[in-house]
RNA sequence: GUGAUUGUAGCUCAGCUGGUUAGAGCGCUGGUUUGUGGCACCAGAGGUCGCCGGUUCGAACCCGGUCUUUCACCCCA
C-alpha cells in the first residue's frame, strides 16, 4: 500500500491551525457585518462558460477544469484531438471550479437582480483554486473574504473599504502596513498623456513591477510592448515623484491637464479622501500609489492593494471598482466595487510575525479523572453538571491509570483536572486540581463550577 | 506554462570517493511510581532512504523519468 498524500499546492488544518484560522476568519466576518454587508455563498463549480474569459488568457490556463461524468469523451472525434486541446476542452469539460469570488457574485447578481434589493452590499468566504504553480503565500486552493456592493457609484464605499481594512488589522494587532491606493482612470489618463492611449493593459502590467525590478528594467519591458521611447520618457517625472499626497495629486492635475478621463480620477480619489474626513477618519496607512496598477483587467476606476510591511509575503488584500462585471452576463449598468481579504496570507503574516494570541486557541477548561469504575461512573454524573453550567468539560473515556489521563490533559493543553476518587464520591466532592500551578483542593461540585464559570 | 531546487523514522536532520545489519536528537510506547501530569533514569517500538526504471559484483549515494517541496519568471490572495 502506498502512503497516501494530498495534490499539489492543497493543505489538511490540524486543531491549532483551525483555531487560528477561525481567529482570522470571525474578526473579518464581524467587520463585514459591522458595515452592513450580508453573507453569501456560491458554489465550488461553475459553468465554465460563466468563468472563461474573465481574467485574461493568463486566468483561462489557472482554471481548473472538471472533467465531464460519465463517457467524457462521447463528443470527441479524432478531428478534435488533432486539432488540439482548445478545441477538445469544451467538449469534455463543462464546468470549472471557481477562481475567485467576484465573478460568481456578478453571475449572482444577474441571476437574482428582481430579487435583490439595491445598492446590495454582500460578503463571501469561500475557498477558491488556482491550477498555479505553488510558492511561498501562494496555494492552489485558498479562501477569499471578500466585501462587494453593487448598484452605486457612490464613493463611500470606497472610503469604508479602508475603514473595514484598518478596522480588521487594528483586531488583528497589525499595526505595520501600507494600504495602497489608486485609480485606473488615472492610469488610463497616463496613457494618453504620453500619447500612448488605449494601451493602459501593458502600461499596468509593466509598470505594476516598478518596485520589484526598478525603472531600468519597467523601461526595457514597455519598450518590449510596443511603447515609442519618447512616451516611455515622459512617464520619467511621474516615476522619479517624491512628494505627499497633496503634491501627487497637484503633480497629477497638472500632467494630466489634457485627459478628461484621467482628472476624473483624480477627482474620485479627492472625493474619497474628503469622505474620509467628513467621517472623521484620518488617513493612516493610506498610500496613494500612483504606480499602483493591479492586473485584473475588470477594474475601472478606484484599486486597492495591502502590504505588510517587514514579511516576506506578497499583497494580503486587494480589490477595486468594476463599472460593469455584470455586463458580461447580461445586466450593463451596474457598478460595483469590493475586496477581498486573502485569509491564507494572513495566516502566514500572522505566523511570521508572532502575532496569534494564545485565547485563540482555547478549548476544554476541564478534564475528569478517575481510577476506576466507581470513579468514571460518578464522573459522568458530575460531567452532565458542568456542561449544563456552560462549562467546557470532557471525561477521559477509558478506566486508565491516572498518568495516562494526566498526560492527555497536559496535552491537549486542559488547564484544570478533576480528579473522581473514593472519597470525593464519599462527599460529593471534586478533587480540583491545577495544572499550571499544580495546586490541588477538594471542592463541592457547585464550587467548582463557580470557580470555573470566569474561564 | 519556462528555469532551477528539495525528498532518509511521527518531526528536525546526519549518513565520507558507491561497500556488511542506514544513525542521532526530539516525539512515541512501556517501566521505575496500581490516588496525581511536567523532571530524571531505564528499556523498547518505529525506515520498501518519495516512486518507477537503468548503470554496477554491489545504489540512500551515479543516470533517466515521474511525483512532491521550495525559489525565480509569468501572474496573483
Amino acid at each position: 500500500m502506498q502512503k497516501p498524500s494530498l495534490p499539489k499546492g492543497t493543505r489538511d488544518f490540524g486543531p491549532v491551525q483551525m483555531a487560528r484560522r477561525n481567529f482570522i476568519l470571525n474578526t473579518i466576518k464581524d467587520t463585514f457585518q459591522l458595515f452592513g454587508y450580508q453573507q453569501i455563498e456560491t458554489p465550488a463549480m461553475e459553468n465554465l462558460s460563466t468563468l472563461t474569459g474573465k481574467y485574461g488568457d493568463e486566468g483561462d490556463q489557472l482554471l481548473f477544469k472538471i472533467l465531464n461524468s460519465g463517457d467524457f469523451l462521447k463528443k470527441v472525434n479524432s478531428d478534435d484531438i488533432a486539432s488540439g486541446a482548445a478545441v477538445t476542452l469544451p467538449k469534455v469539460a463543462e464546468k470549472g471550479l471557481r477562481y475567485d469570488l467576484t465573478v460568481p457574485f456578478a453571475r449572482y447578481v444577474v441571476m437574482n437582480r428582481n430579487e435583490l434589493t439595491f445598492p446590495f452590499k454582500r460578503f463571501q468566504i469561500q475557498p477558491v483554486w488556482r491550477a498555479d504553480r505553488p510558492q511561498k503565500g501562494r496555494y492552489r486552493e485558498f479562501y477569499q473574504c471578500d466585501a462587494d456592493v453593487v448598484g452605486t457609484e457612490s464613493l463611500v464605499c470606497e472610503a469604508e473599504i479602508v475603514l473595514m481594512i484598518r478596522d480588521v488589522f487594528t483586531k488583528l494587532g497589525l499595526s505595520s502596513y501600507d494600504i495602497k491606493v489608486n485609480n485606473r482612470k488615472i492610469l488610463t489618463g497616463i496613457s494618453e498623456a504620453i500619447g500612448e492611449s488605449g494601451k493602459e493593459g501593458p502600461l499596468c502590467v509593466a509598470i505594476d513591477k516598478l518596485d520589484k525590478i526598478g525603472w531600468q528594467k519597467v523601461k526595457e519591458e514597455l519598450g518590449e510592448r510596443g511603447f515609442a521611447s519618447q512616451s516611455v520618457d515622459k512617464l520619467e517625472p511621474l516615476v522619479q515623484l517624491e512628494t505627499d499626497l497633496k503634491g501627487k495629486i497637484a503633480f497629477l492635475k497638472d500632467f494630466l491637464a489634457t485627459s478628461e478621463v484621467g482628472l476624473k480620477g483624480v477627482s474620485e480619489l479627492e472625493e474619497m479622501l474628503d469622505i474620509l474626513d467628513q467621517m472623521g477618519a484620518n488617513l493612516e496607512h493610506v498610500d496613494f500609489d500612483i504606480m499602483l496598477a493591479r492586473g485584473l483587467s475588470y477594474y475601472t476606476g478606484a484599486i486597492f492593494e495591502v502590504k505588510v510591511k517587514g514579511v516576506s509575503i506578497g499583497s494580503v488584500s486587494g480589490g477595486g471598482r468594476y463599472d460593469n462585471l455584470t455586463g458580461v452576463f447580461g445586466l450593463s449598468g451596474v457598478s460595483g466595487v469590493g475586496f477581498s481579504f486573502g485569509v491564507d496570507r494572513l495566516y502566514d503574516v500572522l505566523e511570521e510575525l508572532d502575532l496569534f494570541p494564545e485565547e485563540s486557541l482555547k478549548g476544554t477548561t476541564l478534564l475528569l479523572t478517575h481510577f476506576d469504575q466507581k470513579g468514571f461512573r460518578y464522573a459522568l454524573n458530575v460531567l452532565t453538571q458542568f456542561r449544563n453550567a456552560g462549562i467546557k468539560a470532557e471525561i477521559y473515556p477509558d478506566v486508565v491509570k491516572a498518568k495516562k489521563q494526566f498526560d492527555f490533559a497536559n496535552k491537549k493543553g486542559i488547564p484544570f483536572v478533576g480528579i473522581c476518587g473514593d472519597n470525593e464520591i464519599a462527599t460529593e466532592t471534586l478533587a480540583l486540581k491545577n495544572l499550571e500551578t499544580g495546586n490541588q483542593e477538594n471542592l463541592k461540585v457547585e464550587e467548582v463550577i463557580s470557580l470555573l464559570k470566569g474561564n
